[in-house]
RNA sequence: GCCGCUGUAGCUCAGUUGGUUAGAGCACCAGAUUGUGGAUCUGGGGGUCCCCCGUUCGAGCCGGGGCAGCGGUACCA
């Protein structure tokens, strides 16, 4: 049998888990000082709830792990946390004020192939306004974004948050006279990808296609020369107006958010068929290398933006709706390269208390307990190796002190401390085994009474410089 | 889905024109040191050489077919 993890999961450590407990309440912390309000909906629901993904014979999982309940209905796992919400407005119309203002974050499924930072399960954070068409609320998600991203340590200049709008894209279409609805999905591809395939790619996929350096061939729009001119020249500035996207930039500069925050970007695009209206992104902009000192993008952290016809899937009446979400893992990896991960956030290990002399494991356990009620984090050692196992452990833990009474102290009456930190500093000077063992450095005794007050004192030492 | 690369110990890899018992470094465990983490030395545990078929007296190595992983690309709510 072969321990394995099933393709595109991992594993979230100690570390991760408490860095990523600490930025999902900043995140909390943003979203409720404008006002929304928790909601948590299950991890699956019923396929057609959900959605367009329907199993179908030929591609029973494309894009959603699904499967059947005893009843043989369709449930899959949700593959983001707008279309439960959508579910759940939809279910609890009557009830819930409008505009109704939720946010949410959990887990998110998708059957798609993994890649470098992509997975197959990973978190978001969302929070959407329901219930209302105005602008207002769309402003509201460009500066919720921004001041997230602020809260969280990413500094002023070092992220964008990018708006366009779809009506805005609809109407260049038109403009160039591109009608058909396949085409115009193909020119919305190619002018999402400018950021990384720059003019000159767009500029294929808008004409015959573009094989890119694997091989691959991915076919254009076909557009004529004149067709393709005015796409173009969207992308080099030229915008006409759009009133949507003039009364959010109006909205989000009253309130104070500068160009260098919020700003128009018509490269924006964001998913295909389901925004109906302002879209958005949130990008870090900052340069970054990774272990093997190639240069890496961030890119885009978040996004979102209106989609009216999500809700009204459920109901007769439409129900505007728009929201914002934060890709959670990928803002992780992009803090914690930037070192953005607070130490607080990352905890200390805890004091080990030797297991000595195995029958008075009753009487380290009182130790340990007194240790605890003082406010530290310890443990006796609960293993069944000898001393030095034990100290390997204590050391392996990150441990800052092992606490040690054997024979010799007890007679005594006395404990002996051992800073676990010190003594790895004063390893590096010392060479020889017999120096370094009858040495004993970094440790010293006390009365058993004076326990829990010198290892208090020995750790706010070290948390000092 | 498409293109490319790679599969030998937990990890990184070596393995000669095909030759008998498949190796190294790191990691792990133990001892040197019966009460002290590091360094050093000694020893130990670990293998379906990805799988199947074929060629051959003989395959980790050659041929064919699978599978898996990685990278890119496509799709992406």
């Amino acid at each position: 049998m072969k321990a394995r993890l099933p393709k595109g999961m991992r594993d979230v450590e100690a570390q991760e888990i408490r860095a990523l407990k600490h930025m999902l309440s900043t995140i909390a912390d943003v979203y409720e000082r404008y006002g929304f309000e928790p909601l948590d909906t299950p991890a699956f629901e019923y396929t057609d709830a959900l959605g367009k993904f329907l199993p179908d014979t030929d591609r029973p999982n494309e894009g959603v792990f699904s499967f059947q309940d005893e009843d043989e209905q369709w449930v899959s796992l949700r593959y983001d946390l707008t279309a439960p919400l959508a579910r759940y407005v939809a279910a609890n119309f009557d009830a819930v004020p409008k505009p109704f203002r939720r946010y949410q974050s959990g887990y998110v499924y998708r059957n798609e192939k993994p890649g470098p930072g992509r997975f197959r399960q990973f978190m978001q954070f969302d929070a959407d306004t329901v219930g209302t068409a105005n602008p207002a609320a769309d402003a509201e998600m460009c500066m919720l974004a921004a001041d997230t991203l602020e809260a969280l340590g990413i500094p002023r200049g070092s992220y964008c948050v990018k708006v366009s709008s779809r009506t805005l894209l609809d109407s260049v279409l038109d403009a160039a006279a591109v009608a058909e609805p396949k085409q115009r999905l193909v020119v919305l591809r190619a002018v999402d990808k400018f950021d990384r395939l720059g003019l000159v790619g767009v500029e294929e996929l808008l004409g015959e296609g573009r094989k890119d350096d694997s091989g691959d061939f991915t076919p254009g729009a076909k557009l004529s020369a004149g067709q393709a001119g005015k796409i173009m020249a969207l992308l080099s500035g030229q915008a006409p107006e759009d009133e949507t996207i003039g009364a959010i930039t109006s909205l989000v500069r009253q309130a104070g958010y500068g160009p260098d925050r919020i700003r128009f970007d018509p490269t924006v695009v964001r998913g295909l068929e389901y925004y109906t209206g302002p879209v958005l992104e949130a990008d870090l902009t900052f340069p970054a290398t990774d272990e093997n000192g190639q240069s890496v993008r961030f890119g885009s952290v978040g996004g979102g933006g209106r989609y009216d016809g999500l809700v009204s899937r459920f109901r007769s009446q439409p129900v505007p709706a728009t929201g914002f979400s934060i890709g959670v893992s990928r803002l992780y990896a992009a803090l914690s390269h930037l070192g953005k991960i607070p130490q607080e956030a990352i905890g200390l290990a805890p004091v080990v208390v030797l297991l000595m002399d195995k029958a008075r494991a009753g009487d380290y356990q009182k130790m340990t307990r007194d240790l605890r009620e003082a406010g530290v984090r310890a443990e006796m050692y609960v293993g069944d190796a000898g001393m030095k196992a034990q100290m390997k452990y204590a050391d392996r833990r990150g441990s800052p002190c092992v606490v040690i009474q054997g024979e010799d102290e007890r007679v005594q009456g006395q404990v002996t401390i051992k800073d676990l930190l010190e003594g790895s500093r004063l390893s590096g000077e010392i060479e020889d085994r017999a120096e370094w063992r009858e040495g004993r450095p970094a440790q010293f005794s006390v009365p058993e009474g004076e326990m829990v007050a010198a290892v208090r004192q020995l750790l706010a030492r070290q948390r000092k410089p």
